[in-house]
This record gives C-alpha cells, structure tokens and sequence, in this order.
DNA sequence: ACGTTTTAGTAATACGTAGTAGATAGCTTG
DNA sequence: CAAGCTATCTACTACGTATTACTAAAACGT
C-alpha cells in the first residue's frame, strides 16, 4: 500500500513550493495560469488530493454535517438522496445519525459538524440551537419554522381534498391524526378543523393520535353505526388503510358509503383494492431543499427562495360520491 | 463562541503532561488509576473532547465509512439503523451516499474512507475491492457471497411458503419475479425453480423483471383465462400488491381463486384486502451484522457468525386453499 | 531613470493529537 | 547496599495542510 501523495510531493515534481500547491488547491488568486496548470497536472500525475483531516485541523472546520433521521416510520430514503447530493455538490460530507434528544445536544456541542439536520420530531431542541452551540440546527419537515415557510407542513393539500369531497357531496367528516409532536400531523389536523369550520361541514371527530394503521381501525369500528356516509380524512396511508380495513370489516363500502384520502403515496396505496386516493411528496427535491437552507445557514448566506409545489394530490379509487342508497 | 479545549488545557488542570492525557483518553496501559482519574475529571469539566480531525492526521486512520444505497425502492432506513449504530459503537463516523459504480471505484481510491459498505447491485465493483485499493469493499444483501453464508439472499422462505400452499392444495404457481441484477431477487426465483422441481409442481412461468406493481399486474392480466385456482409467489409485496390487483380486476377471487405471496411485510400489507401474506425480515439487525462484518474486515478480524432467524413468514389473509367450484 | 504599486511566489508556522524515547522514583533482589 | 526492574510519567516530534508575512520581480507612471 503505497504511501499517499502530499502537497509537498506535488510541489517537487512540479518544481514549486507546498504553499503554491495549497494556494491553486484553495483557488486563491495571485497565481499564474501557467503555474496552476503545471501543479494541476502534477497533482493529476500523482493522483492526489488533500488529505482532509489536515486540512480540517487547520482550517478548524471539519466540512461534515449530520443529518438526524427517526429510522422508522416513512420513507425517507428518497429525502436522504436529495440531502446527500446537494450536500456533497456545497462540499460537505454528511453523516446520518439516529439519535434520541439528549443525544443530539451532545452532538451539537461536540463541534463535529458544521451543522445539523434533523429530520426528527423534537419539540426542546430548537431552542438548544438558538442558545450556546457553535453548530446549527435546522429542522425539515416537522419545523414549525418550515412550516411557516410553507413547504413541507403545509396542509393545503388537506383543504383542497376536503373542498372536492364536498363538491362530490360529501358533508360528515372524519379525521385521522398522527402523533402531536410530529408538527406536520398537527398541521393536517389544523386545517382539518379549519376547513371543517369553514365550509360548515360536520365532524364526526379527529381520533388517533399515532401513526399506527392498527389504531385507525379500531378507531372506526368505534364509530356509531349511523354515519355513514362519511369522509375520511387520514394523516398518512398507513393510516388511510386502516380506516379501509376497518370501513370494510363493518360492511361498509369504500368508496360507496366512506370516502377515504391518505397522505405520502406509499408504494403499495395504488395497488389498493380500491386504490388510495393520497398527497404525493417530492422527497428528493424536499431533502435537497432542506440542506440548501442548512448549507445557507452555516455559511450566513439568505435564506433560500421555499420550493413550492412539492405536494400533488392524486386522485385515484377510494374517493367517490357518497352512496345514495 | 468560546474555543473548544485541546488536551493541553486539560492537562494544565490537572497537573500532568498532554501526553498523559492522550495516554489516557486512548486508554492505554501505564497510567495509574489516580492519575487517570484526575485526568477524567478534568476533562468532564471542561466538556473536553478529543478533536478528530487531529487525531485522524496523527493516525494516519479517517475514523470514517460510507455506505452506499439506492434511494430508490426498498424502505432501507432500519438497515442503515443498524449499520450506523452498530459503526457508531465501533468508533465509525458513517457517512451516506448514493453513486455510480464509477463513483464507487472513485470512493475507494481516494482514501477518505476507511470502508464501504455498499447496498446498491453493484456486479462489477466486487473485482475492485479485491484488487488495488485501500479501502475495503463489502456488500450485502445482494452479494452473491453474502448469498452463501445464508444471511440475506437465503431464499428458504419461498420454500417454506411453498411447501404450506402445496399442503393447502395448490399444484400450479407462478413466479413474479424481481430484477435479475439484484442477488436476492434471483435467489429467490432459483428456489422457486428448484422447489417447483422438487415437488413435481406446474409452473405457469416466471415473469416481470422489476419491482412496478404495474408489470406484475399486467403480467397477471396475460395470463390465459384457466390457470385458476392458482398461487402466486411474488418476490415483493409491491409485485405481490398488483398482482392481487390484477386477479381482482380479471374477476379472480384473493385468496379464493388466486392465492399470492409478498416479500418485505410493507407497512400498508398488513391493512391490504386481503391482507398479505409475506416474509419479514429483520433490517435493523441484517445492517448491523453488515457493518459488523465491514469492521472485522478492515480490523482484520474473523468473519463475524452469520445471523439467523432474520427472516419470518408471516401468513395472512392471501393465502388459503384452492376453491372448489 | 527612478520611485511606486502590483503581481507571483516562498519560508515559516500553527493547528491538536499520538506515540516514542527517555527520565524519575519506588521497589525488588542477591 | 548496590544494581537491576518496574511502574509511571514527560519532553519532544511528526502528521499534511492553510495562511500570514515577506521577498523578488515585473509593471507602471511621470
């Protein structure tokens, strides 16, 4: 295993000094083109590239960001992907963590990372991050500030289903919620409610309080036997597909007597028998949109223009006009 | 933003020399047990961690692994769980990236890392690993190698559902399968052949060559109108979804005509009509054991013992006797 | 021609750690 | 008691880079 190049082999054949090497590889001015071009192709002949722990110690930056994931639950593969490349385009490395709160305090102050991105719930630590820390924290999906901006947490999606479900006639309404820490499900169940009160529909009730399919069935085999016809508001698919389940196993009809939208476009909600009618997110647009605004932070830049358009309601088979049997 | 504290200041507190306090963070022998504990106390004190970077450039070792998905398709967050949990214990910082196999033998030259552990189907990359690089290569549930030790790829499972539908009554199955680049989607289609074989079953064929729930449902809409009662072993629950879809839209009844089996307990297939039979797999500590075995490998230890038990059938709603009519 | 500014490059240094060779003191042994 | 040993700790250095202060040369203006 042949020892690695330095700068200062670099400089030798190309018949300069080391700090020449650093200044081209730094992309400093005040070298000639003839001289770069020189240690570049000297650099190329050696195949070296610096060696980034040195560089790090003397720069005192380490160039790494964390990106804290809840690994269970969603997919989230596709918003690591849109993360990791925008990451690695602004020259960082990124690690993926899955921590517990008190964990991510430690990861804060531990200067590792230049910053952190959480896609967790986690009600304490934004204001860890205001606080003491050198690192940054920024918070994606689940961030009451994201939400603000629009584009994750927006619950649009939920009005503008509601508001098809009442031109199709629909007037009794039920909702399904995901956990309350988790600020996108509150968000959904916010404009539930809102719109609810708005258009002066009826609510049959907001149940749930987690993300499990298991719960939303048993949830709606709770519910009275007159309510039918009903709309079905859930937070996810998983959701969604408990209510179905639950729904079917009371002899209702989906979509005749219950309507049912979902929330995320899981890969099986359309292959569902009857397909689930549900928001799609772009995740990878989502995650690379969360590390700009990280990367953005960290190096005191604007904020960047919110992406819209990231969520699409698609309509397929649990949503129809209620029975009028 | 105070600066962060070196093993001099600790060493300043608590009256020893920086080589001291290196000797004792690095936990080697010759340092009594009151000194070292003074040194810890010190340390706590003044929140000190050892810098890494520096530590890295010392020792000539990164600390750092990668670990390359494919963001697309399967839910990988539990097997990165348990890959970044299990390197987290082992003194890893694991990065996450998604690449080309030209990126990949790029990875591996450069040195930054001191493993990879990779995900992705990735034929070609195996060879390289082998041969001229420093860093080591090791893959998982699609390695043929890992295939071998009966780990992942193990595809005992189709033979165990199999053998219960031929119990059940079935005699004529059909094989949806995945694409052929992935090892585990061809160990599975080799033991649905071989176990055909075996039994003396008929085999109405092997189709698709992805995982689109929409090929295999097209793929069932092909079949010619008397292969009922049928039983369909899919290589994955999106595949065994739209052939379920399938059945159902050419009038088959699940599980009355058309028995038919997933791969993967998907979250929304327990909630599916019918509910789907499947086998779960154990992802948090399949990623374990991978990363385990990369950090023998680099260590130069022994391969671990190969996990058992991580896979599960799990027997549900789609899978019944044959009809009788 | 001469002083001044600009440009192109270099020497020297610090970053924080791990480890090596050496020093000191206490202890054992013949 | 001297000599050797062991246990414990320290002084010093190298790791590879980025950057500051500096120098030499060139360009410029009058």
């Amino acid at each position: 295993m042949a020892k690695r190049p330095t700068s200062h082999d670099v400089a030798r054949l190309a018949g300069v000094s080391q700090s020449t090497v650093s200044l081209v590889f730094t992309g400093r001015s005040g070298i000639s083109a003839a001289t770069r071009e020189r240690v570049l192709q000297a650099a190329a002949e050696l195949n070296y590239r610096p060696n980034l722990a040195a560089r790090s110690m003397r720069t005192r930056r380490t160039g790494r960001l964390a990106v804290v994931i809840p690994f269970a639950g969603l997919n989230l593969a596709p918003v690591l992907e849109g993360a990791v490349t925008t990451a690695r385009e602004a020259g960082y490395a990124v690690e993926v963590v899955s921590l517990s709160n008190d964990e991510i305090e430690a990861l804060l102050d531990s200067s590792e990372y230049e910053g952190v991105l959480s896609f967790s719930p986690m009600p304490a630590a934004r204001e860890s991050a205001e606080g003491s820390t050198t690192a940054f924290l920024a918070l994606s999906e689940f961030d009451e500030e994201m939400h603000a901006t629009g584009a994750f947490s927006d619950a649009q999606p939920v009005v503008e289903m509601m508001e098809r479900l009442v031109e199709l006639g629909h007037r009794r309404f039920l909702h399904v919620a995901g956990p309350s820490n988790f600020p996108a499900a509150v968000a959904r169940r916010d404009a539930y409610l809102a719109t609810v009160d708005r258009l002066g529909l009826e609510s049959v009730g907001v149940v749930a309080n987690n993300w499990s399919g298991i719960t939303a069935k048993e949830c709606v085999l709770a519910l009275p036997d007159d309510v039918t016809p009903l709309a079905i508001v859930a937070a996810n698919d998983v959701l969604a597909a408990g209510a179905i389940r639950g729904s079917v196993e009371r002899g209702w009809s989906v979509p005749g007597d219950v309507s049912v939208t979902g929330w995320d476009d899981a890969p099986l909600s359309a292959h569902f028998i009857p397909s689930l009618t549900t928001v799609f997110q772009d995740r990878v647009r989502l995650g690379a949109y969360s590390m700009r605004r990280l990367v953005a932070a960290i190096r005191g830049q604007e904020t960047p223009e919110p992406e819209t358009g990231l969520q699409k309601v698609i309509w397929r088979e649990s949503v129809a006009p209620p029975s009028t049997r």
